[in-house]
DNA sequence: GCGTACATGTTCCAGTAGCG
DNA sequence: CGCTACTGGAACATGTACGC
């Protein structure tokens, strides 16, 4: 509790600071924990003077805001306003240390202020408009991004591949293997998002993905800014990559080793592209049969001339497979296209061609 | 209709793995 | 080596179904 009020000053102080490097600016701080109306109370209230004009600012304040986050306390704000004398200009106002772009939509469209520590500062005010626009500061990019690692990618993956369907916590928990306190918060996120729809409360409740499109737009851009993961380089005698493929499905049986292939190669069989590739990557499911499986396709590590690509493996769960085509096993597409978008060279393109045939349906 | 038992979703907490 | 963030077990909350 004492750790958040501090929180919350440094926001305000931030906000003060921010306003006071404007032309003309000065802010100061007029109450904190303000009592509006019969029952309402906003965390503080602040005297700006902006180009020389007095603007109060109703000021709430969150550590985090996405869309519903936001949603919820403009309405507040909203409430709050209908409580104030009206004899001067009143803005309602939002501060968060990370307030993510689609929750910043939703403010200038309200026409609410808001400040976040990144520097972001929108100021739309009657004889002042002010907008700073920064990103989402570094720091709290990987709150954004925590849906994207580990066991809640895993159940993201899921509710992308299923997203026609109504899922409730339980049935995703047992279709991944993830525990269902880690799929229930991974779905609390999306709704904070308003990337899913909800139908039902307590036990009955099911969500089912609406915002496909955005999930993939932030998907991709958070895998932008990952440094790719490694890639281990081999070389197996033989052709053409999906002979290659095919070979690999066979050394992967016989060893009894998980494989999901990925990238150029997969994206052909999902929807092909190019005239011919060579190179074929994928994940194996690491330890002693990934060993054998390599063994037995006389696969040898080279630096230069590879054809055979291996993506590290680190969480369980990283070699998933969605379905077979021609005998080979891929993960899925959404997990291709994340993987082309690390590539280089024409995986762009490719990445830009399964998208629209398989991904933006 | 009402209350109770059950199933499921959510939150809390502590152990742990990964990171710098 | 210290720290942070993720994870999942367990306690807690919330609907639902069934019996009366």
């Amino acid at each position: 509790m004492l750790k958040y009020e501090a929180e919350e000053r440094e926001l305000l102080d931030g906000l003060i600071g921010a306003i006071g490097m404007l032309p003309d600016g000065h802010a100061e701080i007029d109450g904190l924990e303000v009592a509006i109306g019969p029952r309402g109370r906003v965390d503080a209230l602040v005297d700006a003077q902006i180009g020389g004009q007095a603007v109060q600012l109703l000021v709430e304040t969150k550590r985090e805001a996405f869309p519903r986050d936001v949603r919820e306390t403009v309405w507040q704000l909203r409430n709050h306003l209908a409580h104030m004398p009206a004899n001067r200009e009143i803005l309602p106002f939002f501060i968060a240390r990370a307030i993510s772009p689609g929750a910043r939509d939703i403010l200038r469209e309200e026409r609410v202020g808001f400040y976040d520590l990144g520097g972001s500062l929108y100021i739309p005010a009657r004889h002042a408009f002010v907008y700073v626009d920064r990103p989402v500061p570094k720091k709290n990019a990987k709150s954004f991004g925590s849906l994207f690692h580990g066991q809640k990618a895993r159940v993201v993956q899921a509710i992308f591949d299923r997203r026609s369907e109504w899922l409730s916590v339980k049935e995703l928990a047992e279709s991944t293997e993830v525990s269902p306190a880690t799929v229930s918060a991974t779905l609390t996120e999306l709704e904070r998002r308003e990337w899913v729809d909800v139908e039902g409360a307590g036990p009955s409740k099911l969500r089912r993905l609406r915002s496909a499109k955005a999930l993939i737009d932030a998907w991709s851009s958070y895998v932008a800014d990952q440094k790719p993961p490694k890639l281990a380089r081999y070389y197996v005698p033989g052709s053409n990559a999906l002979e290659l493929a095919q070979q690999l499905d066979r050394a992967c049986r016989d060893a009894d080793a998980g494989y999901a292939v990925t990238a150029e190669a997969a994206a052909q069989l999902y929807a092909p592209y190019l005239s011919s590739i060579s190179q074929v990557k994928c994940r194996i499911e690491p330890g002693r049969r990934q060993e054998e499986a390599l063994e037995r396709l006389n696969a040898r590590a080279v630096s230069e001339g590879w054809n055979l690509g291996l993506i590290e493996t680190r969480a369980r769960g990283d070699v998933t497979v969605a379905e077979s085509i021609q005998d080979v096993r891929l993960a899925s597409p959404l997990q291709v296209y994340l993987d082309l978008l690390q590539g280089s060279g024409r995986s762009r393109e490719m990445a830009a061609h399964l998208r629209s045939e398989r991904l933006d349906a």
